[in-house]
DNA sequence: AAGCCATGCAACCGCCGGTCA
DNA sequence: ATGACCGGCGGTTGCATGGCT
């Protein structure tokens, strides 16, 4: 903690040359100048071609929580509130990967958002989801059944953490969130779930979604 | 008006995995 | 095989700001 403090404060503050702390817009101009000439990556050199004093990871993180085009800012939607919850209840704190399903946020973002306005919700809201939570239980049992035939590749032998995990994303393609309205192709969501514990059917579930994202973003700020 | 407190967010750190010499 | 380097990621910190007393 007494570590941080010397690191922030005035924005002129250096250690070991290199610049720490808030970006000035003159040092905002020289990475996207560099950026553009050079293209993403490559952080390591920033300093030595752009004159920046900063170290490499840092200007990364400027460019891609900030300086990136197309990033969105501002508040975020209902609608990406609720995508935010349901992905971070099937891949936990995977802010990075989150991210992928909504454009233009960044993880940092996501992650502030997350321990700032849902963890806070989540707690004030505790005794309600108390009494909710068997109902949604009811719901994600009839969702599984629905969708996910038996005589798909199932893995019987499912930890039920997997099972809650399942449940929530099925819960998320289901009509319950229509504002999904394009899943990203991108990702699947294997990281977490062997190969073939998917159905075939829930897999094509998520690859029908593609096309339809764009509506999302349509939604007014 | 001033002080205190809670909140939001930008930015840093350490760790880890991938790549390459 | 291995060590150095780099980038990505999640966790954490502290400043800025706004609301409350």
């Amino acid at each position: 903690m007494s570590g941080m403090m010397n690191l922030v404060g005035s924005s002129d503050q250096e250690n070991d040359g290199w610049r720490k702390g808030p970006w000035t817009p003159q040092e905002d101009q020289l990475l996207t100048e560099y950026v553009k000439l050079h293209g993403e990556g490559r952080w390591s050199s920033v300093s030595k071609c752009s004159g920046l004093k900063r170290k490499g990871k840092s200007c990364r993180l400027r460019w891609l929580n900030y300086l990136r085009p197309g990033l969105r800012r501002g508040h975020m939607t209902p609608e990406e509130e609720n995508i935010i919850v349901e992905l971070h209840a099937f891949w936990g704190n995977k802010w990075s990967t989150i991210a992928r399903y909504l454009p233009g946020r960044t993880d940092n973002e996501i992650k502030n958002y997350w321990r700032t306005h849902i963890k806070k919700e989540k707690k004030s809201s505790k005794n309600q989801e108390k009494r909710r939570i068997p109902l949604e239980k009811k719901r994600d049992q009839e969702v599984i059944t629905n969708s996910v035939p038996q005589e798909s590749h199932v893995v019987i032998d499912e930890p039920p953490l997997l099972m809650k995990q399942k449940s929530s994303l099925t819960r998320l393609l289901s009509m319950d969130f229509q504002y999904y309205n394009n899943f990203p192709p991108v990702l699947m969501p294997q990281e977490n779930i062997a190969e073939n514990s998917w159905s075939d059917s829930t897999c094509s579930s998520i690859f029908a979604m593609e096309g339809l994202w764009d509506g999302l973003w349509n939604v007014d700020e």
